[in-house]
DNA sequence: GAACCCATCATTTTT
DNA sequence: TGATGGGTTC
């Protein structure tokens, strides 16, 4: 264990008891898991059956287990490395008959908790604009992750008549889970420790097989994923949680920032391991993040340090508008990939998801590629969600929801009247809707649609016996052929009926990859893999070079050599809700996410502000966010305007200031106080030409080196640029600036 | 059942 | 600004 630090080789041999360790960003915290591991197997011969590693997400499980396979000598496949969901599948697939549950339950994701609340609440007659399913569906949710039944939450709502509707929405909405043989992902803990709690020689089970257990990102977890932790631990204690409470970034999501602050006080006899010496980032840019994060109080005292050098300064610049701040970024990469640096190396990092789409723009418009994290979930479109539900109803014929999705898809002459009946029948008579569907005779006024369902019934028998002498791709298929579903897309003959079909065909390779995978395929793993297993964590193609756009919460657990944060405003960054929240944690927490944004970074830092930007179809005006002001001024480098000042003024003074990493530490020693538009000024040395010459006009036909021959239909001065839109023989209009487009006149 | 229009409402996100 | 959903119309 050579290539550990002392800190973090204490922490990989101190096995017995309960353990914290406290790794700081940056200071090798999986690496010490893992060596961790290898030391209980390889030296102290602890059977790797008996460890249980848990993380939260997919990508974390698959990375670690990917780095236990690599430094284990031998057993490294009997580690159960797992997140809390899929072990709380694992376990409930094995003994919910025990709560009286079926064992081939369906998962449901947000989208089907949606619809049934939707359902719950017009059932239950209840104005949405009171009770929207939004605020429900979060109400519930926090009830689950502090493990409150709906009974406990009425007996606590008391008086309130509000809270006692939430109650009665909670019972109905569980009602209908447990109807639809369906378990949401919040089930899945509660359920779990239910078992347990009423079944202890079921948890004795588990208890004995997980004889070590390590808990990463143990700041994230709330009080469902702590209670069970401690129910599986309690036996023998032997549990290490690996946490940074400075990056504690998900408390509406209900972490518990007290699990890690209060571990000590649960487990007296704690050992506690600091990991504070960080090998990511440069010293200016770890003091940065030290600066700020020191104006927190409540947490656990600890202060990282580097032996990494000093690096460039940190920068700060504030531009006019959005505008300006992305195309400063943008510009900023494609010189600093012109100096041999790789695009994979940049990430642009924001508050909100909507601060994208300025910087895509530019991105676009500049021909840089680039890779943004957190877009829409391949599982949540149309045809995906169809196809599922067809899978869904062949593998578990409780799911209403799935039903009602299918029946009707693609056209089978079922309309909504005769659907809103059979579930009516459904609901009055107890029964799942599928069951009423079989005998479609005996449901009131559908006689004439009676066929019809015979039809859709008979299929969904076909395919499950199809089923039974093929593999899940064989299905499948038969699923897309036998309902018309990929007919119907071919004769449509659209653009988007394409990319549908392409889709179903990625869902395909999916289906074909998880049987060559899994041990023993089975549909309903598979259905779990699709709920369980988000699309954010797909295979990036790792061919081509791209910058990654995201927000600071997706950020967090990844690095990049430079890094770029845009909108340090108040009330962006900190949020506005925080600043207003009477929860003093709340503006503490979105300092934490300034840190865990500025410890991402290895090399460079830059940080930028807009004077003023667009929110919600209003131009608004901002200060700088105060967490500028808490960097150590001798690491940060300030530049750009200090109040948003005309078009014409900034054309007339000085041209678009520029981000930038600073490029060493030797700046002027007495470098000028913030001033304003005078500060600007040394950007323009940095490669920015005063003025674009052109030689063409509208009407003048362009060559680009991409694009091919084009007629230039638009020019639009802006700045010292031109903004030129082209309208290209071969792929359409574009719209790009003239700076950076190369055009030749022809 | 598709197409349109108007109103509404906007952190952060994994599973 | 722009996405989304409900309601209306053909």
């Amino acid at each position: 264990m050579g290539s550990l630090n002392s800190k973090q080789s204490e922490a990989c041999r101190y096995t017995d008891g309960p353990l914290l360790i406290l790794a700081g960003a940056g200071s090798g915290k999986t690496r010490v898991i893992t060596h961790r591991i290898a030391y209980l197997i390889d030296e102290l011969s602890v059977n790797p059956y008996n460890i249980l590693a848990i993380t939260f997400t997919n990508k974390a499980a698959k990375e670690m287990r990917e780095r236990v396979d690599r430094i284990v000598a031998y057993g490294a496949e009997s580690v159960w490395v797992s997140t809390f969901h899929s072990m709380c599948v694992r376990i409930l697939r094995q003994h919910i008959e025990c709560l009286g549950g079926k064992s081939n339950f369906t998962i449901y994701d947000t989208d089907e908790q949606k619809t049934v609340m939707k359902e719950v609440l017009k059932y239950l007659n209840l104005d949405t604009k009171m009770y929207p399913e939004r605020a429900m569906l979060a109400a519930i949710s926090k009830a689950k992750e502090e493990y409150v039944s709906p009974d406990q939450y009425e007996k606590r709502a008391a008086t309130s008549y509000r809270e006692q509707q939430i109650a009665n929405i909670y019972r109905e909405y569980q009602k209908r889970l447990q109807s639809n043989n369906a378990l949401d992902f919040d089930d899945l803990i509660y359920k779990t420790i239910e078992l347990f709690e009423h079944n202890p020689d079921v948890l004795e089970i588990y208890q004995n097989r997980f004889k070590y257990i390590m808990v990463d990102e143990y700041q994230d977890t709330n009080h469902t994923q702590f209670l069970l932790v401690k129910q599986l631990a309690a036996k023998y204690q032997n549990l290490c949680v690996v946490g940074d409470d400075d990056q504690s970034i998900y408390k509406f999501r209900g972490a518990d920032i007290h699990n890690i602050l209060d571990f000590e006080e649960e487990y007296p006899n704690a050992k506690v391991i600091r990991l504070e010496q960080n090998y990511r980032s440069t010293a200016n840019i770890l003091n940065a993040a030290n600066g700020v994060i020191a104006n927190n109080e409540g947490r656990k005292d600890k202060t990282l340090w580097t032996e990494n050098e000093d690096g460039g300064k940190v920068t700060y610049t504030e531009y006019e508008n959005e505008y300006q701040e992305a195309e400063s970024v943008v510009n900023d990469m494609i010189e600093k990939s012109g100096q041999g640096n790789s695009l994979n190396d940049m990430a642009v990092l924001y508050r909100t998801n909507n601060q994208s789409r300025v910087l895509e723009e530019k991105l676009l418009m500049n021909n840089v590629p680039y890779t943004l994290v957190g877009g829409t979930n391949f599982y949540s479109r149309k045809e995906i969600r169809d196809m599922v539900s067809y899978l869904k109803v062949v593998a578990n014929a409780n799911d209403d929801l799935a039903v009602a999705r299918i029946i009707n898809v693609p056209k089978r002459g079922i309309g909504d009247t005769t659907i809103n009946r059979a579930r009516e029948f459904a609901l009055l008579s107890e029964m799942n809707l599928y069951d009423v569907l079989l005998t479609p005779e005996e449901i009131p006024g559908i006689q004439r649609a009676a066929e019809k369902i015979h039809g859709f019934t008979r299929q969904i028998e076909g395919f499950r016996q199809f089923m039974a002498d093929a593999t899940l791709d064989e299905l499948y298929e038969e699923i897309l052929e036998k309902t018309g579903y990929k007919m119907q897309l071919e004769a449509e003959g659209t653009d988007e009926a394409r990319s549908r079909i392409d889709n179903l065909k990625e869902l395909k390779n999916k289906i074909v990859k998880y049987e060559e995978e899994a041990e023993e395929p089975s549909l309903m793993e598979l259905l779990e893999e699709i709920s369980l297993v988000a699309d954010t964590d797909r295979e990036e193609d790792t061919e081509k070079e791209r910058v990654t756009l995201m927000t600071l919460h997706s950020a967090k657990g990844l690095e990049f050599p430079y890094v770029y944060i845009v909108g340090m405003e108040e009330r962006l960054f900190p949020s506005g809700m925080a600043i207003d929240s009477d929860d003093m944690d709340a503006v503490e927490e979105e300092r934490r996410l300034c840190y865990v944004g500025f410890t991402r970074a290895m090399k460079g830092l830059a940080l930028s502000g807009a004077g003023t930007r667009m929110v919600n179809g209003t131009r608004i005006y901002s200060k700088t966010s105060r967490f500028i002001d808490e960097i150590p001024e001798n690491l940060l480098i300030r530049r750009g305007i200090s109040e948003p000042v005309s078009y014409e003024k900034r054309n007339w003074r000085n041209p678009e200031p520029q981000t930038s990493f600073s490029k060493s530490t030797s700046f002027p020693k007495k470098e000028k106080p913030y001033a304003g538009l005078t500060m600007s000024s040394p950007l323009i040395s940095k490669g920015m030409p005063g003025q674009v010459v052109i030689d063409f006009a509208v009407g003048d036909t362009v060559k680009h080196l991409k694009f091919g021959k084009g007629t230039v239909t638009e020019l639009v001065k802006t700045g010292t640029d031109y903004e030129v839109k082209v309208n290209f023989e071969r792929v359409g209009e574009k719209k790009m600036f003239a700076s950076l487009a190369k055009l030749k006149k022809l």
